[in-house]
RNA sequence: CGGGGCGUAGCGCAGCCUGGUUAGCGCGCCUGCCUUGGGAGCAGGAGGUCGGAGGUUCGAAUCCUCUCGCCCCGACCA
């Protein structure tokens, strides 16, 4: 491709409206622009990278078995009231209605079309196992797009479903997404984990994330320093404490205290003399629509989506002191799990306290010598806080650490939970009629892109890695008056397309700062300059964009050196 | 949706508080000269319904009301 021609808008200036890295660079290296509030229009530069990520999505997902189609974007409701989906999925489901008021909305994921298209086509246990996936434009009204393409509300993504006869079979099919998804994610060129993960509104029973290690990353890790244990922290489980470890002579009785004024956890225990340890945090959430009171022990937190899973619940939000007091009438601050009027639900920590310090559910008061199972008995007691650094691994008890991750992809196991919903069956070998047993893949490819450059840039612009760089060679031409220099260079960039190198011709008539720039703003991971060099000595300067190094290449040489150069890197990455 | 902030030329901003010429500046863009190894220089030029609507006023980018859009912090997710 010739830059001359090319619709390749850099600027100088970070426009004000992008807060990350790889937003800002994608916009400022002319790869995005945005139409409306997380909806961009991919350039030309932009639509390659996506493509480039997508194609090694295809390559593995074709490797490991699986085979494309490609589904409506447009979904009936009627689709969606039958897997219950459309109550459940709320205000991120775009809904419309077409021009005979039939109900539609855009589809954000694709379980119900595939599940219908399933239970069509699919009779009989001998089609089984099957994996269909397709790359293509989802829609999700974001309660807040933000970060470019990190959360959008239209980005591309590649959904994969899995048919099997059986939980087993399911299993070995997850298995195979597993392996195909860190070969994707290397081949990539990302730094990533797979973690242990919260199923959310899609359903099932078990999942895993991957997770792009990057400091602007949404969600939090829990990562275990001694063995190979890694979760969201909205999943990370913390072993129950030891029992039975308090010597019962020491078990006081409870006595109401005047504490004026103080409300916090800090205050409570520094106005007491007791440490936050001994005090008992009642926190209260809003659980589809009913008052909730959650304990943790004071120096914790509350991990809302643990408490979801824990109630079974599908929403779950921390009430506000408006809320609470509106409808208890209690005195928000002064809370605690004695006498409340509220379904109560303690961490398992909390039911290992002695003594404790809590509210009294009375203005200015706090009780002291609480005994959990003896002054009050929670509805259910189990893992609710949230994992903090150094805590022991639920795995093999080391010390854990916490760090940040941009999630690109999850995998499900869904079991039978759309295939039941919407009676979609086969027939099995012994004649009988059975559910699918499903899987559901997902990968964020837009999203890569923004990872990828989260993960991979420096002060001067994006750092790409091979195998999704939009182009794989920038050619400068520092020698545009130069009728040998250009002509030297014009063959040279042939030469390079003969060999199947991805090359952006920069013929532009500007100044070589202006060129060095844009070509280091656009990440392209090789450089070759023809210009004052060529002219003294009859060499080319071939640059690699990741450390810097350059070497002044024989001109006849330098086509097949950089081709083997790129093929080597390639086929490293490859694995 | 709750909290905070911003809409002035393609991009980055000043002007607004304290209303009053023809609304400025830098970058970018166009023309010419000059220059050519890390975003040069000189000269000339184009480009604005000051987000929109209503109001106050002799007069509104500026004050008031409403409205739309966008960004940031929380709950959702690839």
């Amino acid at each position: 491709m010739r830059y001359s021609q090319m619709l390749l808008p850099t600027t100088r200036e970070t426009p004000s409206e992008a807060e990350v890295v790889s937003h800002q660079l994608l916009l400022r290296g002319g790869f995005i622009r945005k139409l409306s509030a997380g909806v961009y229009t991919y350039l030309p530069l932009g639509l390659a990278v996506i493509q480039k990520v997508a194609q090694i999505v295809r390559e593995e997902m074709n490797r490991a078995g699986a085979q494309e189609l490609l589904m409506p974007m447009v979904q009936p409701a009627d689709l969606w009231r039958e897997s219950g989906r459309w109550q459940k999925y709320g205000a991120e489901l775009l809904r419309f209605t077409d021009r005979h008021d039939r109900g539609f909305c855009l589809g954000p994921t694709h379980e119900e079309v595939i599940t219908d298209l399933a239970r069509r086509e699919l009779q009989s246990y001998r089609q089984l196992p099957k994996n269909l996936y397709q790359i293509q434009t989802k829609f999700r009204d974001e309660i807040r797009p933000r970060f470019g393409l990190m959360r959008g509300r239209e980005f591309v993504m590649k959904d994969a479903y899995s048919f099997d006869v059986s939980d087993e079979a399911a299993g070995l099919s997850y298995q195979k997404m597993f392996d195909a998804y860190h070969r994707i994610f290397k081949r990539c060129g990302l730094e990533f984990r797979a973690v242990e993960a919260d199923t959310g509104t899609i359903g099932g029973s078990f999942s895993h994330e991957f997770m792009v290690l990057a400091r602007t990353g949404e969600d939090t890790l829990v990562v275990c320093e001694q063995c190979s244990y890694a979760a969201n922290v909205e999943k990370a489980a913390i072993a129950p404490p030891e029992t039975g470890a308090a010597p019962p002579a020491s078990v006081r009785e409870m006595a109401r205290v005047s504490t004026p004024g103080v409300k916090k956890v800090e205050q409570v225990a520094g106005f007491l003399g007791v440490r936050p340890a001994d005090i008992i945090k009642t926190m209260i959430y809003l659980v589809d629509g009913d008052l909730v009171a959650a304990l943790v022990r004071g120096d914790r937190e509350v991990q809302a989506v643990k408490l979801k899973n824990l109630l079974g619940a599908t929403e779950v939000e921390l009430a506000d002191d408006k809320t609470v007091y509106e409808k208890t009438k209690l005195p928000v601050g002064y809370l605690g799990p004695v006498n409340l009027p509220l379904k109560v639900v303690a961490d398992q920590e909390v039911m290992a306290m002695v003594n404790c310090v809590a509210g009294a559910n009375e203005k200015q008061y706090h009780l002291t010598g609480v005994q959990p199972g003896r002054d009050f008995v929670p509805f259910l007691a189990g893992d609710l806080r949230q994992v903090t650094a150094g805590d022991p691994c639920p795995s093999c008890g080391g010390p854990v650490q916490l760090t940040e991750g941009i999630e690109v992809g999850h995998i499900f196991k869904l079991g039978t939970a759309y295939s039941e919903a919407m009676s979609a069956t086969f027939q099995d070998s012994d004649g009988s009629e059975k559910h699918f047993v499903m899987g559901c893949y997902g990968i964020g490819v837009s999203r890569i892109a923004a990872a990828a450059i989260e993960q991979n840039h420096d002060r001067h612009g994006i750092i790409f890695p091979l195998p999704v760089a939009p182009f794989q060679v920038i050619l400068l031409n520092l020698g545009l008056k130069n009728e040998a220099t250009t002509r030297a260079a014009e063959q040279l960039y042939h030469d390079l397309q003969d060999r199947g190198v991805e090359v952006l011709y920069d013929d532009r008539d500007e100044r070589p700062g202006s060129k060095f720039q844009d070509a280091d703003l656009i990440g392209i991971p090789y450089r070759i300059t023809v210009g004052r060099t060529y002219e003294k000595e009859g060499r080319v300067e071939v640059r690699r964009r990741r450390d810097g190094n350059t070497e002044t290449i024989e001109y006849d040489q330098a086509a097949a050196t950089v081709a083997g150069m790129i093929n080597r890197e390639l086929a490293a990455m490859a694995g």
